[in-house]
DNA sequence: ACGGAAAGCGGACCTGAGTCCACTTCTTCT
DNA sequence: AGAAGAAGTGGACTCAGGTCCGCTTTCCGT
């Protein structure tokens, strides 16, 4: 029932390359695109002054002054929202372990940046953690998010190239599910772990993952 | 403010010993029980008639011809109740870990018994995925579950039993993050991962995290 | 038995997410 | 410029989860 729902127009993409491809995403109306940077400023505003826990989708069409049916379209519903604010702050971090300079970038090797990125994506859990709490996806989109995915793929690139063998792909989503932003805010806030030892743990983690195969 | 709900009444015990300790738990009152098992029979019928995603908790009060009131004060929430139906499906299988026959249960070498632990958790997780889904636990509550934990604490022991060194607790953690429900859900039915690849897989991972210390 | 206190009950009520659809606005084609 | 229709809009509405609080039941001490 609540499972499959619509999901409407997935991130238009507003930028399409200009060469007469068959038929992408059929560009967004003027209208809706000033609609959608009003709700995404009014959105952030509201969760910088209330927490993202205490903002109803109704405040933010509200402030947006535009409709709830508009707010609702852009973004399916109120994870959608939440998620696509969190892209933005996602996409600095996302260029520094894409292209960014090493170790964290491509140049250094890749034993080196799968350290740098484990100690870069807690670093950056930490601070957007109100947001990725009240984005948590449940259940069924947990593994499908798109930031989720390009973390998981990320992380088998370096396995394979740092050579590690076995079932690469399973051994990065276990690494993955270690940088799971409620897994780390449950262990620094409930258990009790430094910053510090849940780094070194990821560490480990790597270094377990690249090794040859035990036994 | 959804945060800390107040959550009365942890699963009160309901046979508590008889000796005079300081104050346990006060015993429930009889008209409670009774509540509590007609609450849980028509909520379990209802969910095998309608699936877990289509029942409501209006409809489940109402099949027990309780209020609604009484329901939430049992159960907390909705999650609540679903993590109450499965502990139900749940006690076979941590009987089965904890107290039953090698190689599962005591008796068995602790790298066998691990390998044991991910097979039949996996065919578990699959047998009642239904409700797993329905009472996943979002965010904050993920890694608090007493059954999740029972689980990392068991892996954490059978790990330090077969001499694993380095972090033990967290990398129980995050080989217990690998039998997540949503996860195994996801890598059958969207990744299309077989059911043999991803047990072989946890086998893979247990021998890394047993290894010594890479590097 | 009986009476008082505490625990439990129930259903009206509130809130917030998500839907629906008649209406408006953009875009494009001529 | 104007018409046609696709895309977008907004807010009333529905529905389910969760709360509240006056009333009832049970329990226990006397």
């Amino acid at each position: 029932m609540t499972a499959q729902r619509p999901r409407p127009a997935e991130t238009p993409s507003p930028s399409r390359a200009e060469l007469p491809v068959v038929d992408q995403a059929p560009r967004e109306r003027s209208d809706a695109a000033r609609n959608r940077v009003r709700l995404l400023e009014a959105a952030g505003e509201l969760v910088r002054r209330h927490g993202a826990q205490n903002v109803t989708m109704d405040a933010v069409a509200d402030a947006a002054s535009v409709g709830k049916g508009t707010l609702f379209r852009r973004f399916g519903d109120r994870e959608g929202l939440m998620l696509a604010l969190l892209e933005h702050a996602e996409e600095e971090y996302q260029r520094g372990y894409l292209f960014g300079p090493p170790p964290l970038g491509p140049g250094a090797a890749p034993l080196e940046r799968l350290d740098a990125f484990g100690e870069a994506t807690v670093r950056h859990l930490l601070c957007n953690m109100d947001l990725y709490l009240a984005a948590d996806a449940c259940a069924s989109r947990r593994y499908t998010v798109p930031a989720g995915v390009l973390r998981v793929t990320h992380i088998a690139v370096l396995l394979h190239q740092a050579g590690a063998v076995g079932d690469v792909d399973l051994v990065a989503q276990a690494l993955a599910g270690y940088l799971d932003p409620a897994l780390v805010h449950h262990l620094c806030t409930q258990r009790g772990f430094s910053l510090e030892r849940i780094q070194a743990g990821w560490r480990e983690l790597v270094n377990r993952a690249v090794a040859p195969l035990p036994a």
